[in-house]
DNA sequence: TTGAAAGCGGTACCAT
DNA sequence: ATGGTACCGCTTTCAA
């Protein structure tokens, strides 16, 4: 399988067909300035030598590839199980396909050799060093799953406060005012946006007159989920509804249910952000605060190649509102409890 | 953000340090046979007008790309969003990055224009034109999750049929003889191979002593599993287990059960092909057979790498048995039932 | 140690 | 309608 025969060229082409190499690259390029022999005759040449184009030669001469990058910094296991990343992935690689562009996926633990014609960051921090070298080679861009300050960088994301939010008002309509949040690195953007929105929302409503117990969770294995909602449920002044911040942490929290004997909702009201296979078929089925990853994926690839292709029809800054799908977690505080 | 400004080549750096362009590509491929002085001048001049490297330019002259292509015949939500893609997924991107190789995905739906070193094909049939393009171009290839009756085509794949055959060991273990099936497409070559192993150690252990329903689900919505689970479960002639042959289908059948009001595993033992995210959390805890997703990306990426770099090492046809992980979802049979 | 020049495989302009 | 030819940006001989 090795490469052993040179590839048939344009030019071996045109020698067969007795034209020249202009001639085959107009033929290949469906050109009506043909003649119709000269054409069938090209054609013909093509198809007895098997002519596959070199794109490498293409985009040489023509200054574009037809691909779209995809750069994140760690493609690794964990991350393309992370739920938000098959979510994307699928519509980047629809409305991609139906602009007629191929995506190229960058590992930031390899060189880059920008062979795209437009990149996107898939929760890159806007100050990572890959973004430099694609800001010097010109290239157009866009942030995914991440916001800027400035008003020029374009960007697709969710708005995660506004998750947060959702959570804690439909708590807050539940007359809830013991909440607790299961989160994981509240530092990062996401996160703690969400956390912010929680807790805004909480303070809008009760003022000081309610608690929130915070605990972060060591990392996303459930272990950690479990653990830490053991740290928060254990206590004498549990929670009476629980925001878990990350769907990973969801398995820990509801094992740690059973074991304490607490019953969801009627002990526990539980709200997961993500909405993750089957958390409609648990039991309970969960209710989730969803954040839409198709739509960003499908902006995003939108938005890049109308930055790419030059036009600018669509708003370059976007923020896509989750969703609040209620189903059976959670329920009114009972007063008598 | 339009591609204003020509970009910077090697040309202009040459001109900038006051050498020739060969001089600088030297530089560039860190050549010893450049003096410290000049070296350090192509260095200053590099940085200054923060030259990147024309990657067509580079790919035309070497007639390499450093890029493996993956191909599937339709990259959408729905298959981005199946299990088995983001475990292969994961693994490709990180032993391909190790190997220094980044990726490029390529839609059948868009016509394809081959950059790469190496293309891998997912779930894509022997027999499908993309199939026939590679061949022609010449590249090394390989399919994953897809297996060859011929003994050249290099593969990696899983048994899908010692993984049916796991399911059905587990069961005569148990003493259940009457047993079933919950399938999807028992026609294409993953699914079938479940089945015919699943069927074949039925039949080695019992002859035909025993029953086994096969019930196709319509497709592979949670609806569809529940009214497949339902068809074979609400009859007079109740399995006491199933083998959910797709995780897709599991919500389905859960829920049925809970409708039926049958016990797992006190009224059924299930068995679910693939472990599907919180299987382990589930309530009961489901038993799995799980395919070596991981596994199949990383000897799929050593493969094609081995191929692309002419070094013949491993084996070009690989399979991989899944593992069965008993969890609490099935218990022996009781015949005081 | 450095430079000149010939490709790599196409595209596109300008003649004819 | 077709052919000649000058690029596109980089690598890689081969001479000097």
């Amino acid at each position: 399988m090795g490469r052993t025969h040179r590839n048939v060229t344009i030019r071996d082409v045109a020698k067969a067909a007795g034209v020249s190499k202009s001639t085959v690259s107009l033929v290949l390029q469906d050109s009506p300035k043909v003649a119709p022999k000269t054409r069938e005759r090209v054609w013909a040449a093509l198809d007895k030598l098997g002519y596959i184009p070199n794109a490498a030669a293409r985009t040489l001469a023509q200054g574009r590839t037809g691909v779209i990058g995809l750069a994140t910094v760690n493609f690794n296991q964990k991350l393309t199980e992370r739920i938000y990343f098959s979510g994307i992935m699928g519509a980047l690689l629809e409305v991609l396909a139906e602009h007629k562009y191929h995506m190229m996926i960058y590992n930031a633990a390899v060189p880059l050799q920008l062979a795209v014609d437009g990149m996107l960051f898939l929760s890159v921090n806007v100050d990572h060093p890959l973004v430099d070298q694609v800001k010097r080679a010109r290239l157009p861009y866009a942030f995914l799953n991440r916001r800027t300050t400035d008003a020029e960088t374009p960007y697709v994301s969710h708005d995660f406060a506004a998750g947060g939010r959702l959570a804690a008002e439909h708590f807050i309509e539940l007359g809830h005012r013991h909440v607790g949040v299961l989160t994981w690195r509240p530092g990062i953007p996401p996160h703690k946006e969400r956390l912010a929105g929680f807790q805004g929302a909480l303070a809008e409503a009760y003022g000081g007159g309610a608690t929130c117990t915070v605990i972060e969770a060591t990392d996303l294995m459930p272990a950690a989920g479990y653990k830490g909602a053991m740290r928060m449920l254990s206590g004498p002044a549990r929670p009476t509804a629980v925001f878990v911040s990350n769907y990973e942490l969801l398995p820990g929290l509801l094992d740690c249910c059973r074991d304490l004997s607490l019953r969801i909702p009627g002990d526990l009201s539980v709200i997961c952000f993500d909405d993750p296979w089957a958390a409609g078929a648990m039991d309970p089925p969960i209710t989730v605060v969803r954040p839409a990853s198709e739509e960003v994926g499908r902006l995003g690839a939108e938005l890049i190649v109308s930055l790419v292709e030059g036009r600018q029809g669509r708003p370059a800054q976007t923020l896509i509102s989750p969703r609040l799908i209620v189903r059976e977690s959670t329920r009114p505080f009972d007063h008598r409890q």
